[in-house]
DNA sequence: TGCTGAATCAAACGTACGTTTAAAAAATAC
DNA sequence: GTATTTTTTAAACGTACGTTTGATTCAGCA
């Protein structure tokens, strides 16, 4: 094999393993022979199995969160000093996901099934990479939902949100399923449809009465 | 210890490290210590490791079901012949969790970051459970929303409920979280509270508009 | 052509894995 | 109180793990 796409290798495949595995789960041995290398290329590369998930992760994921922010402020353009429409909050945080997920056109399923992992990680990875990666687009998109709320207390305001991400990764933790039965096969590989109807679906629930939080029943 | 406590005492600690690690991050080494019992007790008792993992499952999952069924079949009867209330069904659906989360009065988050987890699971372990314990409530849920949803073609509503699912499944695996900054560190316990927000949430998105499917933007 | 640094390789490091075995111990039945 | 079954135990089964090592290969350049 030419060299020089060992690491690209890797990264795919671990993406790949990942996906399926887990980071526990994923085999050092598989995962290098399912690119063609050899055992020690990892170490070699990025220093251990550990390193080689994060740096996977983070060429995923900052390059979504740079679109996110991009979209965020353009849509803070578009609305002046009035706050930024819903649709545009949620449409700057989903579809960038979409968008990261496309390869020559066709959309990477494994990248979104990887994606919905990260949730369920052990304590000390996930906190790893969210500490990383996620502060500054979270209080960004929250402060930007504060002011677009109606009238929401911050503390609903975030919990809300909190349900948005969770519908978010659920969804793309499991779209790589959805093929079989649930819904119309066809629609398995439109991503960018899935992330609009989940973008209408919490704009919709972000929108609930709010019932001062001591309702009944 | 005392005996016939052996088998409680392993899938205790199975839950929790399933909860942590996964079905292949789980060590029955380190599960069987913590259960202070042998190495070969989880051999002895359940016949595998899988089999372990999936009689935890059984036992938690089905009276969840079972109790979905009855608030089901009673939000029915309230109901008499027409549709069912969005908000009973999506009540029948999440609090049954929230209940089976339940303690000796404590929520038990394990159970709930269990749950959570088991949707990002390998596709050999996610089918059989599936196919195992869920078939029958889905279509329950899913027939009873067609009845309910206003004029929502079929595709559509399994589309929501599959995000409603999303979010709950999202929601509980990262409850146990949610003390650190999120959100009030008081409300971490209050699973039940967590529960009757996202099935408001929940109900508001599901009663989204419809666009015909062809929107733009 | 010979040198240099990066990249790859096979092999071995020690450790941990899930499962099985056969003997010891405890509980139950007669 | 002995016989029988159920449960627990320590030890070993073979396999796989992530990482390290030191030799080998290969490109680029003098």
């Amino acid at each position: 094999m030419e060299p020089g796409q060992t690491k690209e290798r890797l990264l795919q495949a671990a993406e790949q393993f990942y996906a399926e595995h887990g980071f526990e789960g994923t085999s050092m041995r598989e995962l290098t022979a399912a690119a063609g290398t050899n055992l020690a290329a990892v170490n070699y590369h990025f220093g251990s199995k550990k390193a080689l998930l994060m740096e996977l992760c983070r060429i995923r994921i900052e390059p979504i969160n740079q679109d996110r922010m991009e979209m965020l402020e353009a849509a803070r353009q578009k609305a002046g000093s009035a706050p930024i429409l819903l649709e545009d909050i949620f449409a700057a945080f989903f579809f960038p996901v979409g968008r990261q997920a496309l390869q020559d056109g066709k959309p990477n399923l494994t990248f979104l099934r990887m994606a919905g992992r990260l949730i369920s990680e052990n304590d000390e990875f996930y906190e790893e990479m969210v500490t990383a990666f996620f502060p500054v687009v979270v209080e960004a998109f929250l402060s930007e939902l504060e002011r677009t709320a109606p009238g929401l207390p911050p503390v609903e305001v975030r919990w809300r949100f909190h349900f948005a991400v969770s519908a978010l990764v659920g969804a793309l933790a499991q779209h790589h399923r959805m093929g079989s039965s649930k819904c119309s096969e066809l629609e398995l590989n439109d991503v960018e449809g899935m992330l609009r109807r989940l973008r209408d679906f919490v704009c919709a629930g972000f929108r609930a009465p709010y019932e001062g939080g001591e309702a009944g029943q």
